[in-house]
DNA sequence: CTCTAAACTGTAATCGTTTACAGTTTGCCT
DNA sequence: AGGCAAACTGTAAACGATTACAGTTTAGAG
């Protein structure tokens, strides 16, 4: 492989000035004879403009970050595909940061955006300490913020009202008869599990169902293994004719330990679960589930971070996305009006 | 937000000159004194050090690009967390770049990889025409391929042979006592497709255990999806006491179907995957697997491309793993002795 | 106290682009 | 033809870091 090309040795090849290649590479502001000399020697010596060198002459870097807790989430990765179907016709590439954990940890990546490798940001903390809070609002990158958005911090939003999709869960529960319905929710101290519980206590109040403290459950993560240990340990989930999971890998772990112990699912006992990933259609009875367009949410959260790259001063803005009821097997009607 | 502070700005307002920043940013061959000044001034303006600028000087653009299919297969999203794995703890972030589809895109898209925004590539074409191979032969960047090395490709490679899984699933599959074996694969014009196909043919051999072409199924991709479209049309598979296929997301396609027509899975008929995703887990009964071991293949290949660009003249390696059977309550002991 | 080698530091060139500014050419009108 | 504006082109100075090289300081030995 030769020596890699420069702009001044397709000039000189070309015989023209460096400019004059810049110029037809960009904006392309030339005679057309000019224009055909200086593309047949960047053909001849296959030239490609060194990004390094742009990037640092323009100040952009035509990246845009992505930092999630958890890419293996299936809802970050339908989020990160909604991301990169607008990406992908712009000049922007993806640059991946799985900056997990600790505030320090995310606190740190957060700084070293300011080395200038992003021109753009999109995060989803999953937890909002104050800190948290402060080194995002110190970002002098533009970011646009899925989730929601800490007290305080002025960065564009995409969001979804994940109380309104609680809401439309436990309607529907009412609707086909169920009158006991429990909660399986991942730990309190994370944003979604806070709101969604929020949602659960509002929307059974609206809806006049009783329930307690003891309806509802906490498994100590959002996976379905989690829901698994929970519910080795505790026994008592097949006293309820419903139950809503605040996701879906939960309510695949609770619908194998009810199946374990011989209760139908869809029939003597219905489950709703959230996110509507492809999980639902794979499990057996098919899931119904709470779809809180995680595909949607990324698109979103990129045109958002477009515009704002494009123009940095305007105020921010906030967008909300509906959550949708995604009906199928996992509650039947059966499952209320059976008792 | 104040002016983003350069080298130089630290330099005055340590009293030092800009070499001597440098220096102690890195490597740092200084005099304990001249060090503590120039720290003190680095934390006072906050200065990071612009990578776009270091990246031209130094040829480096610490970045690793990731180039996949799809990354909605939970495959390689696993093989990614394995990458990320590695990569963590070194200076590389990582870039994403779901370059899908047609040999031209992926060919652009390696071109560009010549405008040196990264140091490395991580790639695993699905296919392999004589084009994707030429245009993989004539890049500069250091290259691992995870997957089938097309022929005279020269780069690193970690692949994992998926024939020998197909075997080791034939074997278990005959141990418990199945006679007659069914194959649900993806379409042929793919590498896993044609390779697994071909060890299902060898395999089946080795145990000296019929099978004709009616007993081997293409579904139009590897989803679930294409396995339930795939199994509405063609009713047959009820005839065999196993079932093996190539992902687990079509053997979660075989399975609801199975069960939707009554065939109790891990009792009447055995059913198999591949790839033992989280999936394996999730439905009911489990899935017996055959584990491909993609967070390893990703961590080996993150391994080996850091050794190549340490030095980039070697030869090209070429690591195998070895897959790994897993099984669980799909394929039981009752399926292949009850008849 | 002087000398020398070793350790450190500073100056300035450089990486490969973009772009302001000044200079040149072109084309059109009279 | 000549004049003028418009269109194009070239020169050279950035962008912000790294680093060769030369110059300076330091420390230790005599």
């Amino acid at each position: 492989m030769a020596q890699k090309a420069t702009i001044a040795m397709v000039a000189k090849h070309a015989g023209v000035s460096v400019a004059s290649v810049s110029r037809v590479i960009n904006g392309t502001l030339a005679r057309p004879a000019t224009e055909e000399k200086v593309r047949a020697a960047i053909a001849e010596l296959g030239f490609q403009p060194n990004s390094a060198a742009r990037a640092l002459k323009v100040r952009e870097s035509e990246q845009i970050c992505l930092s999630f807790a958890d890419i293996g989430n299936p809802a970050y990765l339908t989020i990160t595909q909604g991301i990169n179907s607008v990406l992908r016709d712009t000049k922007y590439r993806l640059i991946l940061s799985s900056s997990l954990g600790t505030a320090d940890e995310i606190h740190n990546h957060l700084q070293s955006l300011g080395r200038g490798y992003a021109d753009g940001l999109i995060i989803s903390p999953i937890t909002s300490t104050p800190e948290i809070a402060k080194a995002i609002n110190s970002l002098t990158v533009p970011t646009v913020l899925i989730g929601t958005l800490p007290k305080d911090v002025l960065v564009d939003n995409v969001y979804i009202d994940s109380a309104k999709g609680i809401e439309l869960a436990v309607a529907h529960l009412r609707e086909i008869g169920c009158k006991k319905i429990a909660l399986v929710n991942g730990p309190l101290s994370t944003n979604p599990g806070r709101r969604r519980h929020q949602g659960f206590v509002d929307a059974m109040n609206k809806v006049k169902l009783k329930y307690d403290d003891s309806s509802i459950y906490f498994a100590r993560d959002f996976t379905s293994q989690a829901a698994t240990e929970l519910l080795e340990k505790d026994k008592t989930l097949h006293r309820y004719d419903a139950v809503l999971c605040t996701n879906d890998l939960l309510a695949a772990g609770v619908i194998r330990n009810l199946q374990s112990r011989s209760v139908r699912v869809g029939e003597d006992i219905s489950v709703i679960g959230m996110d509507n990933t492809e999980l639902c259609t794979l499990l057996n009875p098919s899931l119904t589930s709470v779809d809180l367009r995680a595909e949607r949410r990324g698109q979103l959260a990129a045109e958002l971070l477009l515009e704002r790259i494009k123009n940095p001063l305007s105020a921010p803005r906030k967008i909300e996305v509906k959550p949708e009821l995604v009906i199928r097997e996992s509650t039947n009607m059966r499952a209320g009006t059976r008792k």
